[in-house]
DNA sequence: CCATATATGACAATCGTTTGTTATTATTTA
DNA sequence: TAAATAATAACAAACGATTGTCATATATGG
C-alpha cells in the first residue's frame, strides 16, 4: 500500500502539501492539485483510515449491537441502519450479542477499544451502568437505558391498544397474548400494557403468555403456543409480539385444525416481509423501521457532533389489516 | 480514555513493561502483573485498537460485502459469518452493496482504506479486476472471481438436479424455473444447469424465467410470476431459485386459485426460516449455511496467515421435503 | 563470589497521517 | 518598490501502542 509519503515523492512535493491538498486547507495551486491527483492514481493511493483515526482520536465507525441478525425484524432494522450510516459517511461494526449479557458487555468493550464514534444498541439486556463512563454517545432502540442516552422507539403501547381493539371489534371473547421475555424489561412490554388496558376497558379477559430467552434466541415458539392453545382451548383471538411468532402460530393452528381467521383471529407485530407471505396473510402492527433507523443515525450523528439531542423519540405505529383478522378476501 | 502511559504511571512502571505484560513477552513478575491489573481496573483501561492496528499494519476486522441484508438468505449468512468471525477474534465491517456496482467498488475501497485483514464477498457484481491489486485476501461466497481468490459454494448444480428429479417423480409434466438475474453470471446459475440436464434426461420440457435486478433488490417477484403463470397455464411444477421466490409463488397461486400441491408442485432453494412458515410449507433445497460460513472464515483466517488455501470449496445440498410437493400431510 | 537468569528502566523508532511553525520563494497590488 | 498575498518546503510533534537496544538491579545457583 502506497503512503502519503510515496505520493509526495511521486508528485515532487512534501507530505505537508499533499496532506493539505487532501484535506483542503491552506493555499493550494491547481498545478499541485493535479500533480497529486496523477500520483495518487498512479500509485493507487488510499488514505490509511487507521492512521487518520488515530490522529483525530475517533473513527467514522458506528458500533451496532443487536441481539439477533437472522430475526426478520432485526435484519430489516440492520439493513436500514446500514443504509443511513452509509449516507452519513459512517461504517457499521456489526455486533451480535445473541442477547447474552457477557457477549454484549464484551462487544461494548470491543466498540470502545476500536474507538467507535458512537453505538447504536438494539434491544439489549445489559445493565445501564456499563454505559455510564464510556464517554461516547449511545442511542438505544427499543431499549430502556436510564442514564443520559437517547432512545428511539415505536409507540408500543398504542400498538397493543390497536391490536386489542381490532380483535375485540372482530368479536373475539377470549384473548391470548404472546408477550416478551418475562425476565427482561423492555419498551416492548408496553405492548402488553396497551393491550391490557384496552381489554380491561371492554371487559374482555386475556391470558398473557411470557416467553423465554431460549425461544427468543432459537426463534422457535411452536411448542409454547401449542401448549397454550391446548390449555386455553376457548381462545379465539391472539396478539403476538412479533410477526415471527404470529407466523408460527398459524402453523400451530393448522396442525391443531383451528381455522384462521374463522375460529381464531391473529395479529402480529412489526410488519416484516413474512407477514405477507403466510396463508392467510398476517394482520399486524406496522413499525416504521426505516424512519426509526433514520432518526437513530441522525441522533447519533448530532450527538457525536456534541449537539443536544432528544431524550426520547416515539414514532407512531399503525394497524395493517390483512387476512388473519378476516379481511375481505377479495383480492 | 486512559492510555498505556496512564496505566504505567498509575502502576509505577514504564510503558515498556506494561506493554510487555499486556502482550506477554519477556520477563514479567507476578508483582508487576498485579500492579498493572489493579491500575487497569482503576483507570478502566482499554487498549486502543486503532493504535495497535496502525503499528502492526493490519486490523482484526473482516470486511463483509453483501448485496442484501434483509433477504433471509443473506441475513442467515451474515449471522453465521458474524458468529464465526467472533470466535476467531475478528470483527465484522458490514457493507451492503445493494448489488450496485458503484457501491460495491466504493465499499472495497473503504475496506482497504480501513486496513481490513480480509474481505468476504457475497454474491456481488463487481468485476474481478478490482481485486487484482488490493493485496489482501478475499473469499467469495456464491460468486465467481476468476483470479486467485478462494470461493465457497454449495453444490448448486446438484440442487437443480434434485429439484428436477423430485418434480418429475411427482408426475409434473410442464415445469417452470424461476432463475437468476439474466444479466449477471453467478454460481447459482448452475442450479438452472442441473435442472436443465435432469429435465432433458427425462424428456420433460421446462420454461426458464429470468429475473431482473430490480426484482432482486425489491424482493418482489409476484408480478413476474403471475405473468408467467398466465402465459404458461399448463405449468404443474415450479422450481424457484430461493425460498423467498417460492413463498411469493404460493401467494400468487392462491390468488389465481391454483391449489398447491395438488395442481402445482413447488420447490424452493436455501431452506431459510420462511420455508417452514408458509402454508403449505415449502419443499426446498437445503444449503448448509452454517458450514459455508465456518469454512469461509477459516479460509480467510488461513489466507491472512499466509497459508495456502483451497481454491474452491463446494458443499453438498439436500432436498428437504415438506408440503409443496405433496409430502404426506400426516403431522 | 562470580556467572547467569530474571526483572525492569530509560529511550527511541516506528506505524501513516495531521497540523503547527517558520522559512523561503514567486506573484500581485497599491 | 515596498507590502501583501499565495504557494510550498522543511521540520517536528502528536495520536497510542509495540518493540528493540542498552543499561541496571536484584536474585539464584554452582
Amino acid at each position: 500500500m502506497a503512503t502519503l509519503k510515496d505520493v509526495a515523492k511521486e508528485a515532487g512535493l512534501t507530505t505537508s502539501t499533499v496532506s493539505r491538498i487532501l484535506n483542503n486547507r491552506g493555499y493550494i495551486s491547481d498545478n499541485a492539485r493535479q500533480k497529486v491527483d496523477v500520483a495518487m492514481k498512479k500509485l493507487n493511493y488510499q488514505p490509511n483510515e487507521v492512521a487518520r483515526s488515530l490522529h483525530r482520536k475517533s473513527t467514522n465507525t458506528i458500533g451496532l449491537i443487536v441481539p439477533h441478525i437472522r430475526h426478520p425484524y432485526f435484519s430489516e432494522m440492520i439493513s436500514n441502519l446500514e443504509d443511513q450510516a452509509y449516507e452519513k459517511g459512517y461504517r457499521i461494526l456489526l455486533c451480535n450479542s445473541q442477547s447474552i449479557q457477557e457477549k454484549e458487555t464484551e462487544y461494548i468493550n470491543i466498540c470502545t477499544g476500536n474507538q467507535v464514534a458512537g453505538i447504536i444498541l438494539c434491544s439489549g439486556t445489559v445493565s445501564m451502568e456499563l454505559f455510564e463512563g464510556i464517554g461516547i454517545p449511545v442511542i438505544t432502540m427499543e431499549r430502556f437505558l436510564g442514564n443520559g442516552t437517547a432512545s428511539v422507539e415505536c409507540d408500543n403501547k398504542q400498538g397493543g391498544v390497536l391490536a386489542a381493539q381490532k380483535l375485540i371489534s372482530c368479536g373475539c371473547k377470549n384473548l391470548l397474548h404472546v408477550g416478551n421475555i418475562g425476565t427482561i424489561t423492555m419498551p416492548a412490554d408496553q405492548r402488553t400494557e396497551g393491550f391490557r388496558e384496552a381489554c380491561e376497558k371492554s371487559g374482555i379477559p386475556f391470558v398473557e403468555l411470557l416467553t423465554e430467552e431460549g425461544q427468543y434466541n432459537s426463534m422457535a415458539y411452536g411448542e409454547l403456543i401449542a401448549e397454550a392453545l391446548r390449555k386455553y382451548p376457548e381462545t379465539d383471538g391472539l396478539f403476538a409480539n412479533s410477526d415471527l411468532i404470529a407466523a408460527q402460530t398459524l402453523q400451530v393452528c393448522r396442525k391443531m385444525g383451528i381455522v384462521v381467521p374463522e375460529q381464531m383471529k391473529i395479529i402480529g407485530f412489526d410488519d416484516v416481509n413474512i407477514a405477507s407471505l403466510t396463508t392467510p396473510q398476517l394482520t399486524t402492527i406496522h413499525q416504521p423501521v426505516k424512519e426509526m433507523a433514520e432518526i437513530a443515525v441522525n441522533l447519533l450523528h448530532d450527538s457525536i457532533a456534541g449537539k443536544m439531542v432528544a431524550r426520547r423519540t416515539v414514532l407512531p405505529v399503525r394497524l395493517v389489516e390483512r387476512e388473519t383478522t378476516g379481511f375481505p378476501a377479495g383480492f
